[in-house]
This record gives structure tokens, C-alpha cells and sequence, in this order.
DNA sequence: ATAATCGTAGACAAATCGAATCTACAATTA
DNA sequence: TAATTGTAGATTCGATTTGTCTACGATTAT
């Protein structure tokens, strides 16, 4: 039970284009190099990013990903069901016969739980990244990204 | 990103034991073939439980497992953990280079919000399973326990 | 004691999933 | 037209999860 590092990548990289100027596209270069990790992979994690609508990317000879909505559009719920998909964390199989189920708690207590976790991502917004992030990480990016 | 089987496993178990009469041991066999999982496969999950300080095995010819605490000393984190571990869900790898992370927001996003699952799983003891569940559950489990 | 019962441990095998690579292709721009 | 850049699919690699099998150790009934 861990978030994938797809994840991971897909959040670094957001990271990345809220620290960047805005409307600037960035290639998957700098940004594969940024967290060593192979372009073609990141494209592919990212291209999920692009299909859910919270980037955009153009080909050709500028092109690359930016943002698609607004910083704070964007939660970090919409960045992680992106790239892991919205299926629930706990899975209860079909162990025993029906009729059984009826009212389980055990299902709702780790619905909820999973529920408390999703509503907090959901309240964290890129937003709140770029006003509070320390300078050190900002200056580095924006460097990077000239 | 999901549960994993044994921590269903698991579950599904505590919640038999919580059903069953107090104090009374039961066997490997019915566990597992209440939940159509082989008996040695769960036998091996269990053994995490009993380490884990959650409950206790007796071996012999009326041996097998019951609750080792009371049962509003027990929570859902509790039996979580002792299957998955303690890790943190996030694994932020050394990604790129030092004193990049100080401050880092994407960690202590992620942190809070499993901060947030595990304060919730934390707080669900057995004894609310036993209070609130439905009569036709604890019937099917009594049942099965003689 | 002895035998039956039951949990434990470890080696092992199968299946699943995550991570990553490679290659060919499509779209855009200079 | 040629260079650049993202996209898509097949495929490989490795790790983890899931499950089996077998031998062992502890307890109890006779
Ligand atoms: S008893 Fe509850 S947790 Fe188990 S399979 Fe049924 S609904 Fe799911
Ligand atoms: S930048 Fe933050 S999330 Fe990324 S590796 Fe460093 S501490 Fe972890």
C-alpha cells in the first residue's frame, strides 16, 4: 500500500509548471531531468495528466506541458486519481455469500477513512504550493527553466 | 494504491473473533474457510496479529486464535499496521539534489493527509464493530462458532 | 508415553503489478 | 520540407503479492 512513483513524478512535475511562468510550455526534457527519470516514461504519465484536463501540451518545435486551470483550480486529489485511478482502497472481494453485507461496518469504516484522506487532498490546492514554498526550491526551478 | 488481500484478510478475522464468545480460541480452519482463503496462507497473516500483540495462539487440540486485548483496545490502525507496515505511503526518493527539500510542501501535504486516514483508523475500535453490527452477520459468524 | 491436533516457519512457485525501454507515428513550427 | 516535440503501443524487466508445500514444535487427550 503505497503511492506509486508515477505519483510522484506527476506531482514533482506539477510542482515544476507552477514554479515556471505562466503560460510558458516546458518540454518533458527538463522536466525527466529534473527528478532522473526517462522522457518517454514521464510523457506517458503525463499525457494521463493531460487527458484529465489539468495540463496542456502542443507539439512542435516550442511546444511541451503548462498548466490547463488555474493554480487554484487544481487540487492535489486531481493530480494523485489521475495517475492512480479513482477505484476504491479497499477492495472487498466477493468472500463470503450475499446477504452478508448488509449494513458492514467494516466497509464503512474504511470508506470513511479513505474518504478523510481524499477530502484533505482535495482541499490542498497548487496554489498553496507557490504562496508558502520555500525560495530555495522556486529560484532552482525557475532557474532551470530560465 | 490499494489494501492489500491480507489486510482484508485480517479484518474479515478480527471481526470473527470480536463475534465469537469471549474467551473461546478458534481454530485456523473455519477462519479460512469462512473467507475461502487456504488455512496456511492465513495462518501466516495471523502470526503477524499475534506479534503485533493483537491476539493469541494456542496450539493443541482446542487451540487456535482469540482477541489478546479488550476490545475497545483494539483499532482498525492497529490490525492495519501489523499487515502493511508502518512506512509512510509517500515515498518521496532522493529525486533530485540536497537542500532542495527543506520545507518541502509536497511532503507534508502528503504526510497530513495520511496524518488524516490514520487519525480516523485509529479512532475505530473493534468494540464499535460489535455494537453496531448487524444481527444478521453476528447470527451467520455464532453460528459457524457454535 | 504416544498419538492426534493445531499453530509456526521457511523454502518455493505462481501471478500480478509497477516501472521502464524502445520504436514508430502524428502534430506543429521554422 | 525538415526539425522538434508529444503520443501510442508493444514489450521487457523486476518487485511485490499471493499462495502452496512440507517439515517442525508445542499442547492436550488417552
Ligand atoms: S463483510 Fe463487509 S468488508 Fe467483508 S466482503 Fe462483505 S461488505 Fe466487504
Ligand atoms: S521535493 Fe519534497 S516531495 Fe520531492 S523528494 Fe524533496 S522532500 Fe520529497
Amino acid at each position: 500500500m503505497k503511492f506509486s512513483k508515477a505519483t510522484n513524478y506527476a506531482l514533482h512535475t506539477m510542482l515544476y509548471l507552477v514554479a515556471a511562468p505562466a503560460g510558458k510550455s516546458i518540454g518533458v526534457r527538463p522536466l525527466a531531468e529534473f527528478q532522473n527519470v526517462s522522457p518517454t516514461y514521464l510523457s506517458k504519465i503525463l499525457t494521463q495528466l493531460v487527458k484529465a484536463g489539468l495540463i496542456a501540451s502542443t507539439p512542435g518545435v516550442h511546444g511541451g506541458y503548462r498548466l490547463a486551470k488555474s493554480k487554484d483550480a487544481i487540487s492535489f486529489l486531481d493530480i494523485i486519481q489521475a495517475v492512480e485511478g479513482t477505484a476504491s482502497l479497499f477492495e472487498c472481494g466477493p468472500g463470503h455469500d450475499a446477504g452478508f453485507h448488509e449494513g458492514c461496518l467494516i466497509r464503512s469504516v474504511m470508506a470513511r477513512a479513505e474518504d478523510r484522506m481524499e477530502r484533505y487532498l482535495q482541499e490542498q490546492k497548487l496554489i498553496d504550493l507557490v504562496d508558502r514554498v520555500d525560495g530555495h526550491m522556486l529560484e532552482f526551478i525557475r532557474r532551470e527553466a530560465q
